[in-house]
RNA sequence: CGGGGCGUAGCGCAGUCCGGCUAGCGCACCUGCUUUGGGAGCAGGGGGUCGGAGGUUCAAAUCCUCUCGCCCCGACCA
């Protein structure tokens, strides 16, 4: 291809909106550009980069069995509706009504029409397993679109389905999408990690995500090196610090005056206590009435781990922590609140604690479980770095990450909702037991650049830049260079390797810099000073190591893909 | 949805507090000459409903009201 037949509208300026690095050098270098909040437009070399993304996709999914095909974005109502997701969803999702007054909405997700089809075409064990796969837009009404294209409300997604007759089948069917996505991932050029995950809404009982390590990422994902243990934060368990035993034996029950002093902070500056020496005591207000939530005072509350325990909650304000505990905000504790339900962090079973003593401008030292009060014991805390590992006790790490994909064991949820179910072989009827997989191509674009790029630009992996080799003839004036640069381009594309000319009638140095911003891993500079010794440069984009060639090597030189 | 920031030429910005010549600078773009291995120099030139609407005023990019858009933090994220 050459360069000016193809729109690559690089600049030199970042555009003040982008943050996130790759959305920085996305856009500078020429890749995308946005149509409004979270809707991008992807230019050639964009569009080539997802391409090549896709096809590793299509290679890798068609290896293990699974079929590609192709979903409405567009969708009636009805299915979401028998699966309960039209109502739970909000504004999440996009809707709209049809010219005959049907309610319809944009795919965010195909759980129910792929689970549809399952159910229309779907009759005997003997048609299992099956899976199902495409690679199409979703779309999503997202509260926030952000960091370029990692959050945008219109997406590609590579999504597929699993169908099995057994639990063991989906066991086998999820695990060879967990193989699979392996290889797409190595492939891609990325570092990531598998982490245990929350089903979320999504229903079933196992998940795990693909997260590559990022600073631009939303999630938190926590890791133990010695083990292996990995799991995202929002489910991760971690057996915080232990406390140093208080010098003097256990502390005995008893009131402390502590005029004025609220919070864990104000009252351990007062007592001369650090944080982990104190309950924390907080007030949540869930649907089925207030839950009193207990944490070690260095720790932080989860609230998604109390959310799978309690459903959605908020905090309580001052007036109702007043009324429902009989104690203003600052002094309570957990003791003697029979009629309130109370969720205490496991770590709190040992140790005696301050806590709050239920009446104003008083703590109350030596405060310990069971002996002065009872609780609901789970985890609720977010796990920190240095926290032990829940497996074998090593200090965690913590670490920001982007998903990049996701793996999940529906079960029957969406099966038995649209009656899609089969005959066994004793000829009864049983749902099928599902699986869904998701990739988002982007994503897996934009955390390559995150994780390979130097202050001059991308550097791609070779296996999904948009170019393999960038022919860059330099003093473009010179017929002999320009001649022998495309005498170059023109073997390299004979012999199948994908290349760039760089054939603007431009500076040297302005094209050398172009060159590094795209990230085309493999640059060929023809220049007259070298030319005149009948040779040609190699460059290496990532190592920047360059060596010299005749124009006849170059093919060899460049291994072709695969 | 809560909090914050920003909308002035294609991009990056100044000017806005404290109203007042024809709204400016850098990059990009066009023409000419010179230059040509890491974002060239000189000379000339084109390009603006100052996000939009209403208001105050002799006079509004600037003050007031409303509104739209974009970004960031949080909530949310099937």
């Amino acid at each position: 291809m050459r360069f000016t037949k193809m729109l690559i509208p690089t600049v030199r300026e970042t555009p003040s909106e982008a943050t996130a690095e790759s959305h920085k050098l996305m856009l500078r270098a020429g890749y995308v550009r946005q149509l409004a909040a979270g809707l991008y437009i992807y230019l050639p070399l964009g569009w080539r980069v997802l391409s090549r993304i896709n096809r590793i996709l299509r290679e890798e999914m068609d290896a293990i069995g699974a079929q590609e095909v192709s979903m409405p974005v567009l969708q009636p109502a009805e299915v979401w509706q028998q699966t309960g997701r039209w109502f739970d969803i909000k504004e999440e999702m996009f809707r709209l009504k049809d010219r005959g007054g049907r309610d319809m909405c944009l795919g965010m997700t195909h759980e129910e029409t792929m689970t549809w089809l399952a159910s229309r075409e779907i009759r005997s064990y003997r048609q299992l397993p099956q899976v199902w796969y495409q690679i199409q837009t979703k779309l999503r009404d997202e509260a926030r679109p952000k960091s370029g294209i990692l959050r945008t409300r219109e997406f590609l997604m590579k999504d597929s389905y699993s169908f099995d007759a057994s639990a063991e089948g989906l066991e086998k069917s999820y695990k060879l999408h967990e193989d699979a996505y392996h290889r797409i991932f190595a492939r891609c050029g990325l570092k990531f990690r598998q982490v245990e995950s929350d089903t979320g809404m999504m229903g079933g009982a196992v998940a795990h995500e693909f997260m590559a390590p990022s600073p631009s990422g939303e999630d938190d994902i926590v890791f133990c090196a010695a083990c292996g243990y990995q799991a995202n934060s929002e489910i991760a368990d971690s057996a915080p610090r232990a406390l140093k035993p208080k010098p003097g034996g256990e502390e005995p029950y008893s009131d402390v005056h502590t005029p004025e002093k609220r919070t864990v902070e104000e009252v351990g500056r007062f007592l001369k206590e650090p944080a982990e020496r104190f309950i924390k005591s907080i007030l949540l207000i869930a649907a089925e009435g207030p839950v009193l939530a207990l944490l070690r005072g260095d720790l932080q509350l989860h609230e998604k781990k109390l959310q799978r325990l309690i459903g959605p909650f908020r905090a309580a304000g001052k007036p109702e922590v007043a009324d429902i505990l009989g104690v203003e905000a600052g002094f309570i504790g957990p003791m003697g609140h029979d009629g309130v339900k109370i969720v205490a962090d496991p770590v709190l079973k040992t140790g005696s604690y301050i806590t709050g003593a239920n009446r104003p401008h008083y703590h109350k030292r030596g405060v310990r479980a069971d002996a002065h009060f009872r609780a609901d014991w789970h985890d609720i805390h977010v796990a920190a770095k240095g926290d032990g590992c829940p497996r074998c006790g090593s200090a965690l790490a913590v670490e920001k990450a982007i998903e990049i994909g996701n793996i999940f064991q529906l079960g029957t949820k969406y099966s038995a909702a649209l009656n899609a179910v089969f005959l066994n072989e004793s000829g009864n009827e049983e749902p099928l037991i599902m699986g869904s997989y998701g990739i988002g191509p982007a994503r897996i674009a934009a955390a390559v650049i995150e994780q390979s790029h130097d202050k001059d630009g991308i550097i791609w992996p070779e296996a999904i830049a948009p170019f393999d080799v960038e022919v860059i003839p330099l003093a473009g004036d010179d017929p002999e260079v320009e001649n022998a640069a495309r005498v170059i381009y023109g073997e390299l594309v004979r012999n199948g390797i994908e290349a760039l000319i760089d054939d603007r009638d431009l500076r040297a140095g302005v094209k050398l810099k172009d060159a590094d911003l795209i990230g085309i891993p493999k640059q060929i500079i023809v220049g007259q000073r070298n030319l005149r010794e009948g040779l040609v440069e190699l460059k290496d984009r990532r190592t920047r190591e360059s060596r010299l060639i005749r124009p006849g090597e170059t093919q060899d030189a460049l291994k072709p893909r695969e």
